[in-house]
DNA sequence: CACCGGTACGTACCGGCGGTATGTGAGATA
DNA sequence: TATCTCACATACCGCCGGTACGTACCGGTG
């Protein structure tokens, strides 16, 4: 039953889920104060408290919200019926697009693994982009496309590679340049992988 | 001139980056706080803000102390006169296992690139870790070994999956295991880039 | 040797922030 | 309508990074 104190309830929820996206974005965990978020979402930190068990699962939340944003975008490019090798390109090149988006970019790659701790992020990634990515690399072997191969440290170095790149194309002072260049070295990376 | 006062400074900024280096490793930035630190030394925070501007200038200098520590047993692997494509192996061999030692893996790999900021990080590494690699990558170039392409970029992307590799095998369950496979893996993606 | 200047600290304190304990009022329940 | 409950609001605490200021000791000078 749908009652009106929990669509209210969900409604602040979200409002503070927001809040922290845009704020752990602009200023990053650290530099962000709880202050601020229920400033911005317009309660207080009883809300906030109710919601959630503190800042640490305040992050897990944001991370969460564009985690999930983000698989809905990718696997709709996945899911097209082409063939395996071109299906997986166009993935890398739709994950390097997001690894650009502000939101992306310093929640997910670079501020998760060391607030969320690196075990916790990596089991949370699990069920996240590098999840796909590892079933993507799996097809491909599976597919023949590249030599056998332990599919769990090949899918490790290239998400390691890819935000690697992605953050080179979003510090460079050429991005459209530079992610070109980047582009074409991880083919060049994959066509190296590639069985003839 | 080498005067007494300078000794005792000298020593005491040094016991500061001593203690740094073990509490950022133990706790992570976030999680040390400056009160521990001085504690270890035997000073006051005092002593910490004559030497040091604040707890970031410390963490540089903790950060400029291991990398310093790490330079100088990788160019130690490096000096050899071999054939390029055996050094540059060498090399990443000898990287991957200090990305394996406890200071280096959470102050270097993990925390430095959020706690400096990714432009500051960036330019530090130039004199550091990337740097080497980076002239290891455009030596291989030069010597024919591998095709042209921007060394820039296919350094980060090395780079970039060096470090995730790394991260694999120091949290595996089985790391004599997991590191013969990252080894192994890596090895792979080098010989793809390998003109025949 | 007396004096002095500056350096290398130590001490005391402040503001901000994460977290907690407790109050309260609107909406659900009977 | 009376009561209960939960979704917040309010007030407060302890810790921590940073600062202002005091001080003792070393090293040079007359």
């Amino acid at each position: 039953m749908r009652t009106r104190r929990a669509e209210y309830s969900e409604s602040t929820r979200q409002a503070l889920v927001d809040s922290a996206v845009d704020l752990f974005t602009k200023r990053g965990y650290a530099g962000t104060s709880l202050d601020e978020v229920v400033k911005r979402a317009r309660v207080t930190k009883g809300a906030l408290y109710h919601h959630f068990s503190g800042k640490q699962a305040l992050f897990e939340a944001a991370f969460a919200r564009v985690e999930t944003k983000a698989i809905e975008s990718l696997t709709a490019v996945v899911t097209g019926d082409g063939a395996p090798w071109d299906t997986a390109i166009a993935g890398l090149r739709a994950y390097v697009r997001k690894c650009l988006e502000p939101e992306y970019q310093r929640i997910i790659v670079h501020e998760a693994p060391v607030v969320m701790g690196w075990e916790r992020w990596r089991e949370a990634e699990e069920h996240f982009s590098f999840g796909l990515l590892r079933t993507a690399v799996q097809l491909l072997v599976d597919a023949g496309e590249i030599e056998e191969a332990p599919v769990e440290i090949m899918a490790r170095l290239l998400f390691g590679a890819l935000s690697a790149g992605a953050s080179t194309i979003a510090s460079s002072s050429d991005p459209k340049r530079t992610g070109r260049e980047v582009e074409r070295a991880i083919l060049r990376v994959l066509e190296g992988l590639r069985k003839k």
